[in-house]
RNA sequence: GUGGGUGUAGCUCAGUUGGUUAGAGCGCCAGGUUGUGGCCCUGGAGGCCGUGGGUUCGAGUCCCACUACUCACC
């Protein structure tokens, strides 16, 4: 079943390490965790995603509702079936998608109402609805149907989302009949602190296996972020796992977990590097630059992964101009490799109760001001 | 050799009856991307308009010569 083993603190910031139990196996925290929305990273196999050390994959419930359908991906024996990955899985409930991909959506108590990208037609997402389609996708964790209030929001409507998002999460909770998923709650409140903190108690006082943080990083500064993650994470309760949702730049990653934070994901490691952005101990890189059409160095010489032991710069640089899907595919398995691994080394440095200093050292090499 | 066509940005081309500072696409250069509507968005550089002369207040646009490429026929 679920559980969550806290293994150490930091003594000098809010770090743990710790382990999760899942019925697809345990996860060391703080961890990183790819996005693969329609049950596919974007430009790799499994095998090339595993190879990284990724440990949990996500999921989109909104997506693959949409397409194939949640009952195609039932009648295939579940998500793990399905993909073909046998590690633990998230899926995320659909309700960030509802809410940042559809012009046309009423949001009401009983649910939301949309339109699909896809093809236009009208559905309605209700917690209870979103918590059936996410039992038949068959996740190790899912996630309650919330509202990820737009960046900035007038503190009334924030209260108001906030209040409904609460309400939601319970109906969540009382709809959930599968007992080998671990529904996750998600605290709200946009950027007003007493919001935060109230949304930080009361999903806590649902008493989830997990909590989760979400409507940050939507647009509001770095420091806003960082002061709404230490207003939450301490009312949350600390023999729990804490999602900061969407969140992935490197130096979030090192503020996050030196906030009390255990997993993230974030679509920017695949994306950019779809787009031709390598993530690198030195800070990013835009590999379609000139400077590296003659550079046969790899492109993070500290990395380890497939890419960089193999590839050059130039060879990649050539890739990615041309548009060569091998590009994206080197890339892609580049950052999620460079994140996945600084997540383990934050691990160590936990561990070794030398988390402070590493977190300075590596915001210093990337180029970040903290 | 004769006749026709074409020479405008790195490439392929648009440029109204002559009228401000000559445009587009691609390419090139750079920036962006944080619970993913995959191959996108934003910005920038770059042109003695083949050469020389003429007509005109004014020529990428009209006229002449030259030149290069190209097609057809000898």
């Amino acid at each position: 079943m679920f559980t969550f083993e806290l293994i150490k603190q930091c003594s000098q910031t809010g770090a743990r390490a710790g382990i999760l139990h899942t019925p697809h196996g345990d996860i060391k925290t703080p961890v990183f965790m790819p996005v693969g929305t329609r049950a596919a990273v974007k430009a790799l196999t499994p095998a090339e995603v595993e190879e990284t050390g990724a440990q949990i994959l996500l999921a989109n419930t909104y997506h693959l509702y949409l397409r194939p359908g949640a009952s195609i991906v039932k009648e295939a024996g579940g998500l793990h079936a399905f993909m073909h990955w046998g590690k633990p899985i998230l899926t995320d409930s659909g309700g960030f998608q509802v809410f940042s991909l559809n012009a046309l959506r009423e949001i009401g108590e009983e649910g939301v109402t949309f339109k699909s990208h896809m093809d236009g037609s009208l559905h309605l997402f209700t917690p209870e609805k979103a918590v059936q389609i996410q039992q038949d996708l068959g996740a190790d964790i899912i996630m309650a149907l919330d509202e990820c209030t737009p960046y900035p929001s007038p503190y009334d409507y924030t209260k108001t989302s906030m209040e409904r998002t609460h309400r939601w999460a319970e109906r969540c909770a009382r709809a959930q009949t599968r007992e080998d998923q671990a529904l996750f709650g998600i605290v709200q409140g946009g950027t007003y602190p007493d919001l935060r903190r109230e949304s930080a108690r009361a999903i806590d006082a649902l008493g989830l296996p997990g909590n989760a943080i979400g409507g940050l990083s939507v647009g509001e500064e770095k420091q806003t972020m960082y002061a709404m993650l230490e207003e939450v994470t301490p009312l949350l309760d600390a023999h729990k796992p804490r999602y900061l949702m969407g969140v992935g730049t490197p130096d979030c990653l090192l503020e996050g977990v030196a906030r009390g934070v255990d997993m993230f994901d974030c679509v920017l490691q695949s994306r950019t590097a779809r787009m031709g952005t390598a993530l690198t101990s030195r800070g990013k890189r835009n590999m379609r630059n000139a400077r590296f059409a003659h550079d046969f160095s790899p492109l993070d010489p500290a990395c380890d992964c497939y890419a960089c032991r193999n590839f050059t710069r130039a060879y990649i640089r050539h890739l990615v101009n041309m548009g060569e899907i091998l590009g994206a595919t080197l890339l892609t398995i580049h950052n999620i490799r460079f994140s996945v691994s600084l997540m383990e080394e934050m691990r160590e440095a936990i561990l070794a109760d030398r988390f402070a200093a590493f977190r300075e050292e590596w915001l210093a090499q990337m180029g970040y001001v903290s």
